[in-house]
DNA sequence: CATAATAGCTGACTTTAGTCAGGCATTATG
DNA sequence: CATAATGCCTGACTAAAGTCAGCTATTATG
């Protein structure tokens, strides 16, 4: 499959033009690309001058002389690490959160206007969505959130959506047993959302009753980030915090018509049950004793 | 929808993070990263000092020096250009060859273990072509190809895989009337490839019997470059290559399963004809007068 | 508590990239 | 055929990036 290579090779050299014009946009604001990259760094969260370092690959002397000239500009201020003196920390001033605020405005600029003028910009976004999962050097992180936070109903939308398209019978979360928000918050139950640089890609609830049964609901993973074992990450994730509830019995119900999940389930130890349930969209119900 | 930027900046992030791997993996072969950039334009087919220049956005003074020392290490010669002697075009010698294949197979390396790593491979160059596309700064380019030549073979299959997949009856090329390559090769006929940075992403054949009335046959756009208008322009161009052979009337069969071709088709100042032959496939038949 | 390791800083570099004015052939143009 | 325009080259820069040895302050370790 030459082909493929060569397929990937026209994608990277679309994508290293692109990157290379944004670079120059970035030289529009009067400061080296190094400098505007510090500034970048620290404005997107990595105070630790360290951790800027291992970021931007950058020999510690440059960094030093690029902390020092935006120190001059008056854009940050360093301070020693309050753990540990040896190591310091950067913290924009206010005019370099300007400054940083005027990069992002660039590159939101430059990337709603590529959107804007893509001829299907939804198809487009959820290609992009696949291939930075792929190269992704940031793995998946897992939280605990509350599921009526923003991202987590994100989630819970594509979820009720891929089922309505999936399940023969269509889905309508009014006829299912939704579970109340309660029942998915400590201490009764847990909410867990997987995200990939900051994006929301995949959940799973954990719905307690108080006693010792609980269920899992609503796992799903965006389709871009399937196939990278995210599910089963989520499953394990979610049984410790079952765990942790001292929950002894864990329930799920699931539908034929979703293959991968039932795979999952049996791989993972689940033990197929009777139905527990009268909701009318599942028919395969599973326990699994922790 | 600020998601849709979160989006496509998180898949900016990936990207840039992987073109910097592939420039540093570039240097490890001692030579600055202008310069290989000069091995790799001339190796791509970039002979013309000005081309090159263009190309890489560089400098008379900067490019003339990168020259001098690609020179100096025995990778290219230049000599006058044929045509006019103010020009300059740069040929790799054997060592030369010898370094542009060695970056290629950095590239290719770096591009076979990424789609190694990928879950779903196809569906990842799936996604990168409708990237390398959206994002493309080349545009389609439209060339007149024998229809038995490989990227001519390698639509056609996709075309009829299409068919196959969205026709209700399915579809085979056997019970079709296949037109003999002959047909589509001038004098009798032509066949029009699109191609994307050198990949087939698009064609339409015509096939003449000699006679003032042909017909247009095989109209096919990667559903990557779907969107973007080729489908016009190379109707446009099998219009203008049918006028160059003094055909008058064009006709065209096509299925209502292809509602898109349909609407170009009529769009086009096509008007449907009575059933002209007994293929078994179509059910609707057009006519252009040129 | 002496010693080693770590994190960052400074000075003194080199290399790479980029800029600009002027020059020399060569080619196009009125 | 004089003049202008073009394409490339050279010299003489500046700016940015990257390297390296040695320094200081701090923290970890046996």
């Amino acid at each position: 499959m030459s082909d493929s290579i060569a397929r990937f090779r026209r994608f990277a050299r679309a994508v290293t033009a692109e990157v290379g014009a944004l670079d120059t946009s970035f030289l529009g604001r009067g400061r080296p690309l190094g400098a505007a990259r510090v500034v970048n760094a620290i404005g997107a969260g990595r105070t630790d001058v360290a951790e800027i370092r291992a970021y931007l690959d950058l020999d510690s002397g440059l960094m030093s002389r690029l902390l020092r000239s935006l120190e001059d500009e008056g854009l940050l201020t360093t301070e020693p690490h309050p753990d540990d003196a040896r190591r310091r920390v950067a913290r924009l001033t206010e005019a370099g959160q300007r400054e940083y605020a005027a990069y992002e405005d660039l590159s939101d600029a430059r990337a709603s206007a590529l959107l804007a003028r893509a001829p299907r910009a939804e198809e487009l976004l959820r290609a992009m969505d696949l291939v930075a999962l792929t190269l992704g050097r940031d793995r998946f992180a897992i939280e605990e959130v509350d599921p009526r936070s923003e991202a987590a109903r994100t989630c819970l939308q594509a979820y009720y959506a891929e089922l309505a398209r999936r399940l023969k019978t269509g889905f309508d979360v009014k006829l299912s047993r939704d579970p109340e928000a309660q029942a998915m918050i400590r201490p009764r139950g847990a909410f867990l959302l997987a995200t990939a640089d900051g994006l929301p890609v995949g959940c799973v609830g954990l719905k307690g009753r108080g006693g010792p049964v609980a269920e899992i609901k609503r796992l799903w993973i965006d389709p871009a980030a399937r196939g990278f074992g995210l599910a089963r990450q989520l499953m394990e994730a979610v049984e410790a915090a079952a765990r942790d509830l001292s929950i002894a019995v864990l329930r799920l119900d699931t539908n034929s018509a979703l293959p991968e999940a039932l795979a999952l389930y049996r791989k993972a130890g689940w033990v197929e049950i009777d139905r527990f349930n009268d909701d009318p969209y599942p028919d395969h119900f599973f326990e699994k004793v922790l």
